[in-house]
This record gives C-alpha cells, structure tokens and sequence, in this order.
DNA sequence: CGGTGTGTTGAA
DNA sequence: TCAACACACCGG
C-alpha cells in the first residue's frame, strides 16, 4: 500500500528547476542504434567485438535502450520503478519520462524537454495533469495516447473551461467559467459502500486517508470538526468529521446524507476527495457513476452488461479490464478478479484489488 | 519468436 | 534515485 501513488500531498514539493539537459544537443551520432542490440560494429579480429554488445545509452534521463534499438522509458518513485513504455523514438521516450515527472513530482521537476517548450505556462496541460491520476497518465503514456487526450482537453476546455463530456471522469471544477480551475491535488477516491449510502447518514473515510489529509486534533477527536468541500458545480458542502470510537473509524456525518440524495450516489459509486493547491487549501469533493462511459480513458467505461440482475460485468478502468461481482450487497464493494501481469500492474499503479479495501487509487 | 518490461545490481 | 544489463515471460 506504500506503493500506491497514494501520496500526491508530496506535489507541494520544491524542487529546483534544472534546465533541461537536451534541448538543443547535438547527440553523437556514433550512437547509431543498432538492430537486435549486437549488430557489432564489425570490428578488426580482435575481442573488441565483446564491447559492440552494448546498447547504446541514452541522454535522457529516464530513457533507456531495448535491444531491439527502441526506447524505453521509467521513472522511479519510492523504490520502485514505474515503467511508462517502449518507443520508437529517442524523444519520445524523454518526452513520456518529462510528462510522467511532472505528474509525479510537480510543476518543478527535472525534464528533458518541458521547461522549455512551455516556458509559457500551459495552464491546460497542468490542468489536465492534476484531474487525472498518476495511473492514468501512466496508462497514457504506455499506450501513447497522452497527446491525443491532452488535445481532447484543449478542446473541449476551449474558453469558458467549463466541464464537458471529453473532461476526465471529475473534469474541472468549471464553475462559473470566468473562475479559471484552480489547481488541486487529489487526495484519495472511495467505492461508496452500501452503508455509506443508507440510513446511517455517515460515509467512512478510510483510516490510512484519514489521518494523512484529514487530521484530527486529539481534543476534537471524539467531537469531530466541520469541514467545508466544494464539489463540481460550486456548491459547497459541509459535513461533521469525526472518530467514532465504538467503530475506531474516521467518518463523515452531519450533512453527509444530504449529499448522497441530492448527487443520487449508489453503492459502488466513486466520490473523490481533493484540496487545492493554493493557499487557502479549500477542500473539493466530487463523484462518478461506477460504471460511467464518457469516452475518456480514464473513464469506466460498462463493456458488457444487461440488467441489474446480470452475475459479472465487465469494467474498462484505466485501460485494465476488470471484472466485477455482480452489485450484490456482499460484493459490491470491492473489484474481484485482477489477473496475472495485470494484479501487479494495477498494485504499482496502486489500485488496490484486496477486499480490504474500497479505496480505488488513492491518488 | 521477437520484444517487452521485470529482476537485479552497483553507482551516484 | 537512477541506469545498465540479462533474461523470463508474454502475446502474436
């Protein structure tokens, strides 16, 4: 679980701006790339041969050569390595390493190229980086299709920035549309269980994101405090947030069941909990249908289902697919199966298949 | 069978 | 954190 892109409260992190290495150099062209990685620069008889063994290096960081002469790209974040795919191109892999380092480590980070192509702020771009997770971008990424939702973004954003069908499952805030968004972190989603739905007025927020965005003071931990979050449409949400010791749980009551009948929320439903980056840390809350198919990658797009009453359905989440237990009450929190390769793509990308928890991608 | 991306290690 | 290297394993 430490694995998990949980923690993007290390967004507000400092880093110094290195100006980009490459840019404008002139690579040895010495580093012709080579067919199956040997292809030996047909050498004079001796064992000089050995070293022709050698895949080129290359000058990116984060790239590194294939033998077959593409390009690979990752990056590292907690002890691991996060790979982000193969590419024809030596550029191209920089450029998938620059995106993913600005998603992971924030606006400063260290890149190949991104400094300077967009001295000018693309407020666009890093809009579009903080409303879609660190497993998305990466799933973009592997399947090179970050620019082509990056552009869908441009233009469905287009002047008034308002949220629209082509926007990322939460879009942005898009209120107002003469309020640009406001960059914000998110902070983790949860699968709304069945009972966090009901009649006990109170969703539970999971501990482990409890206590890293929602700290209580210990005084007012049996009293609880009022928190104000902000969800899509501007509309601001006050719930009472509290520690039920009977539950040793971290939940959200007063107000709560005020928003689950007017957002219509159902069990299996997705709410997502952000802060702003800014100053003022204003809170923002938003929420997704399951199941819902608006056309982005990032969406949970329903391959097949017919009726409520159907045994399995089968999600597209992320790229992955996912079958689920049918919306019994049992079941209906957790995604059941994740197969093979992908269980482990998807605990790196840290979307967590365990029943033990709902939390979907703690971003 | 070709290629990808993981296991792993040593350097920074 | 990162790149280098070897190769197991995966999908075609």
């Amino acid at each position: 679980m430490d694995l998990s892109f949980a923690d993007e409260s290390t967004t507000s992190e400092t880093v110094s701006i290195t100006p980009a290495v490459a840019a404008s150099k002139s690579p040895p062209e010495s580093l012709c790339r080579v067919g199956s990685g040997a292809s030996a620069i047909t050498d004079a008889e001796n064992g000089v041969e050995a070293e022709s063994r050698k895949l080129p290096s290359s000058r990116f960081k984060g790239v590194v050569p294939q033998p077959n002469g593409r390009w690979g790209a990752q990056i590292y974040e907690k002890h691991q390595r996060v790979w982000l795919g193969t590419f024809n191109e030596e550029d191209e892999a920089a450029r998938a390493y620059d995106t993913a380092a600005q998603r992971f480590r924030g606006r400063d980070a260290v890149t190949n190229f991104k400094p300077l192509s967009e001295t000018q702020e693309d407020g666009v771009e890093t809009a579009f980086l903080n409303t879609h997770s660190k497993a998305e971008i990466v799933d973009m990424l592997r399947k090179h299709t970050y620019g082509d939702e990056l552009e869908q973004s441009r233009r469905s954003y287009n002047s008034n920035g308002r949220r629209t069908a082509e926007d990322g499952p939460f879009g942005f805030s898009g209120r107002g549309g003469d309020r640009a968004a406001k960059a914000r972190e998110q902070l983790f989603e949860k699968a709304v269980t069945p009972s966090d739905v009901g009649k006990l007025n109170r969703l539970v927020i999971p501990k482990q994101h409890a206590e890293r965005h929602f700290p209580l003071q210990s005084g007012s931990t049996s009293k609880g405090v009022l928190l104000n979050f902000e969800d899509a449409g501007g509309k601001v949400w006050r719930f009472r947030y509290s520690y039920w010791n009977s539950s040793q749980s971290y939940v959200l009551t007063k107000g709560w069941s005020r928003f689950v009948k007017e957002k219509g929320l159902r069990a299996g439903d997705i709410v997502s909990f952000q802060r702003s980056t800014a100053p003022d840390n204003q809170l923002y809350i938003d929420w997704k249908s399951r199941n819902i198919n608006n056309g982005s990658n990032a969406a949970a797009a329903v391959v097949a289902v017919s009726g409520r009453a159907q045994p399995v359905v089968m999600v597209r989440l992320f790229g992955v697919n996912i079958f689920e237990a049918a919306p019994s009450d049992a079941a209906i929190d957790g995604y059941g199966s994740c197969s093979g390769k992908r269980m482990r793509e998807m605990e790196l990308l840290g979307l967590d298949c365990s029943k033990k928890q709902r939390v979907i991608g703690a971003l």
